[in-house]
DNA sequence: GGCAGCATAGTTAACGTTTTCTACGCGGTG
DNA sequence: CACCGCGTAGAAAACGTTAACTATGCTGCC
């Protein structure tokens, strides 16, 4: 009591010593687990108010075991993407009874290696990496590794919108249809009668991202016989002003395209604004569509025809499966589906003179 | 080196036997405070290597008194006005060497209390609480209480974009000039022409931001001699389909006004989407403005005249003075400025016989 | 040559919990 | 009446780390 006076932070002790009890009893009081006659409760539930007690959850852990943290590690918090993903992430993690540490990265590969780390000294239950990766060799050995050290601590490395890292490594993944639903969005504006399609973003051939996606372009072409123009493809980041000004090259070069495709809904943002500035009507002139099915991309006008990703379900899965890893342990590797949302931008190519 | 290879966690005890040191150089190697042979500092280091250690950092705490954690607790992830401040948050915290933790309680007043309380458990350096929140006594007087809480475990309680809680309660406040903001984007309607100006998003006085924001709205119209139409004013909540059912209440009572404020920007945009339904343009029939600058409404077509918070700063400030408490001991509360962003949104009121 | 003082290393006791293991009554059973 | 078992409680050890002492050689000064 004098502590509890003094300011200091009260401990179980203290609670003991106010209630007439020992340390033990206060502690199975909270956790419930073992008979405590129903006078000695009352009174330890007492103390815990009077002192205003909370149990310190780093002593807890460091004899119980588990710390009950779920890391996730981002590239940023901000962009519709990533937090929705973050969203899911959390609320499985609050609905399991776990507390979520987040941490971003800015597409710094180092930082992120560092994060890992860092989580790791944290002892969290399980590492949710978000976001597509490299996919070159070292990479993945590098995430192979990381895997392995996690696990060896007792933690769960969770690729979350990533492709898997080899199977000898144990980590969870949960993915999406990356390439299916490239293919899936290319091969209805094939089927509406588009044959010169600009495909913008297909920087970075080792983004699993950038690779999936433009490998679905690719293939719905090659399914309906028809040849990829390499002039109708162009590089750039995932970012607005990345379409914005990738555009203006493409139709600089005078392609004869009748849609574009962009790499993201961002990017698909940034083609609209530079269509409208050109003067071209979408989707009367030319079609476009994104990829991500962001919030936004419902207000943009047109509305933008767009693949839908389960983001939310993505962090939910990730985080549910992590944890429950020896129930499920089967399948350890997730792919949810894509499906293409179909709204104002695109529509089957005029009839004119083009090229 | 018997547990490493029996893949249980290494300790501090297996990198000494290793090195054939003991646990205490292997602190102080790891720590860098204390000095140490260049021999045995390379064996340790060897050691730690091979091990794959790391410490673990709820034991550190323990003894070492400090988490080196930021908590930060939030209404939601999504949505570009939580997850800006969320970044800043993020980066303070991890410029200043913390982990940051994230928790998300969806508007329920009673879950924001729980999860104050399980940052306690954590042992949080700093909890930041963002968002508006309700003024009623009760409410004020519990988050009193909890500044107190907090303040004997040695956590502070951070109140991010809402409003003190009193000048005893130990808490830091970061918040921005909201009735300032609302005052000069009104004062500029005001003086573009406009007399009849609509406020979409008046419900709930109690709520902190609701208030402020109604406030400087009033306050303009005062400071010009100009009397606010009841007719003009109506509830609703922050959202887009706030925005855009009420403006539809407000078209079908045909009020004569020549321009709307929302009290968001999501609302400005269901306004902007009701508007253009109805067959009215923007800005030449109706100006219209928002509050926030949330990215999205550069994008949005006309783009939006709205009020700048400065999000990411707030954010970081939080942390900042937080954890400084003792430096910026004088100035724990914290106002930042706002200012209007002007667009396209906005114009003078077209001569015509308006009602 | 004795001793102060420094550089380096080890011992031991915390930190706040939980988890054995042990102890004490007491009612029921053989 | 001795003893088993059950319900309840406490004592002590353990978790992995750090900090406060203590200990050992050395260098160098008087």
């Amino acid at each position: 009591m004098a502590r509890a006076i003094a300011g200091g932070r009260p401990t179980v002790k203290d609670v003991a010593l106010a209630a007439g009890v020992s340390a033990t009893t206060v502690s199975r009081v909270l956790a419930g687990n073992y008979p405590v006659s129903a006078s000695t409760r009352n009174r330890v539930l007492r103390a815990v108010q009077d002192l205003d007690f909370v149990i310190n959850a780093q002593a807890r852990a460091l004899v119980g075991g588990s710390t009950r943290t779920v890391a996730f590690v981002v590239r940023d918090l901000v962009g519709p993407l990533f937090a929705y993903i973050g969203q899911g992430v959390e609320q499985q993690a609050t609905a399991e009874g776990r507390v979520c540490l987040v941490c971003t990265h800015h597409g710094d590969a180092d930082r992120e290696l560092e994060l890992i780390e860092l989580m790791r000294e944290q002892q969290a239950e399980a590492v949710v990496l978000v976001g597509g990766g490299l996919r070159t060799p070292e990479h993945v050995e590098r995430m192979a590794q990381i895997a392995r050290s996690l696990e060896r601590v007792g933690s769960r490395l969770v690729l979350c919108g990533r492709p898997p890292i080899g199977p000898d490594a144990p980590a969870t993944v949960v993915e999406y249809d990356n390439e299916g639903g490239a293919f899936a969005v290319t091969n209805y504006l094939i089927s509406l009668g588009h044959r010169r399609i600009a495909f913008i973003g297909a920087a970075e051939p080792n983004h699993t991202t950038t690779s999936a996606r433009f490998e679905g372009f690719a293939r719905a072409h090659r399914a309906h016989g028809l040849d990829v123009d390499d002039n109708l493809v162009v590089g750039g980041t995932f970012d607005r002003e990345s379409g914005y000004r990738q555009t203006k090259t493409l139709l600089a070069r005078d392609t004869g395209m009748t849609a574009i495709l962009g790499i993201t809904d961002m990017v698909a943002s940034g083609i609209l604004a530079a269509l409208h500035e050109a003067g071209l009507r979408v989707p009367e002139d030319i079609s476009v569509a994104g990829y991500d099915d962001i919030p936004l991309s419902a207000d943009l006008s047109p509305a933008l025809t767009t693949v839908h990703i389960p983001h939310e379900e993505l962090g939910r899965a990730a985080v549910r499966l992590a944890l429950h890893r020896d129930e499920y342990a089967l399948d350890q590797h997730l792919m949810l589906g894509t499906h293409v949302v179909i709204r104002d931008s695109t529509a089957p190519p005029e009839e004119r003179d083009a090229r």
